[in-house]
DNA sequence: GTCTATACCTGGATAGAC
DNA sequence: GTCTATCCAGGTATAGAC
């Protein structure tokens, strides 16, 4: 079954790229995680580059998959959703720690080595960026949305970084309480 | 002058390791930067690992040597020299938005690739760390000076990195704003 | 669709002449 | 201290048998 292999490879280059980094990440490691040889491998992606596409394709799936998720989960209250979104860092603690954001790393790997999948990659960002901005408009802050939007998920890279960097757990519950009750202050009351 | 290219080459390296990354970039860039052969460059280092070493020394120096010129600057006062360590953003604006910042994303890769000089690399974060905490305890926040410090440290390297990766020079103004006010908040009056 | 074999290149590292 | 020449490992990519 062709689909069943090439989902494999995507799957185990997935989890390389965000563990290794997309460069130290060979198609040899991705061959030897999936099972199957090189030559295999060329039958199913023809370059690099293509791999990486197909991860990224994968990334924004299960991203907008999440995103609904927590649409359902946190019903009609935007700043449930929200709060579904910073705790992330919480329930991904462990991974972050270790190989930090998937989305920040990626993105900033790709920036360093001006490879033209940059913009493919910002496009994960922007699926989170516009569906934050849809939930503070939600609550009646339309003119700051997009503002609060990206404040929210810069404080979020940077507490994904630093925990990264100091591998330091506490790290993050004090700095995602932080950013909760920055949230509470800056939603109206009658959420 | 044994010192003049050891210092040419240990120049280039920490340019090249912020622009291009510490993998994507090879002893024949390196070598060609600087204008020798490859085979002179073994005379001086023995290893990739060793002249990582080197520009994260060089590197410290001149971050002891940053916030000495703070020090002075500021004068007396903390909170001045806390603005100085926020206006980097401003000041170094146009580098960070191609290249993110030179601490965060040299200790990303280093992370990813599980390199053993990361350590090293953590230095360079202690040295902000420690530094900001002393101006916070100077400002009577004893208690809460090293958190302080770790949540500006976390909040700038947020937005280098999303200003890295969305390319907005306005979202660095807007946050860094958004930063002095914090400050101004956190602050005790008096000072 | 999967394999083995292999071509080709780049990058780190060494030897030895000058 | 600087060079040229060279080695070797590993990485991308292809050819072709099964």
């Amino acid at each position: 079954m062709a689909r069943a292999t090439r989902d494999q490879i995507v799957g185990e280059a997935d989890r390389l790229f965000y563990e290794q980094g997309f460069e130290h990440t060979s198609f040899a490691d991705i061959a030897a995680a999936v099972g199957i040889s090189r030559g295999n491998f060329y039958h199913h992606f023809k370059t690099k580059d293509e791999i990486l596409l197909a991860v990224i394709d994968r990334r924004l799936e299960a991203t907008r998959a999440l995103l609904a998720a927590w649409e359902s989960e946190a019903g009609d209250s935007p700043a449930a959703r929200i709060r579904c979104f910073i705790r992330i860092l919480i329930a991904n603690r462990a991974k972050i720690l270790r190989h930090g954001c998937p989305v920040g790393t990626l993105t900033a790997e790709l920036a360093k080595i001006d490879h033209p999948a940059l913009s493919d990659a910002g496009r994960l960002f922007a699926l989170f960026r516009d569906w934050l901005a849809r939930q503070f408009a939600a609550l009646g802050l339309g003119p700051d949305a997009d503002r609060l939007a990206l404040h929210l998920i810069a404080r979020s890279q940077g507490i994904a970084n630093l925990a990264n960097a100091l591998g330091d757990a506490e790290f993050v519950e004090r700095e995602v309480a932080d950013l909760t009750r920055w949230l509470d202050r800056t939603v109206p009351a009658s959420d």
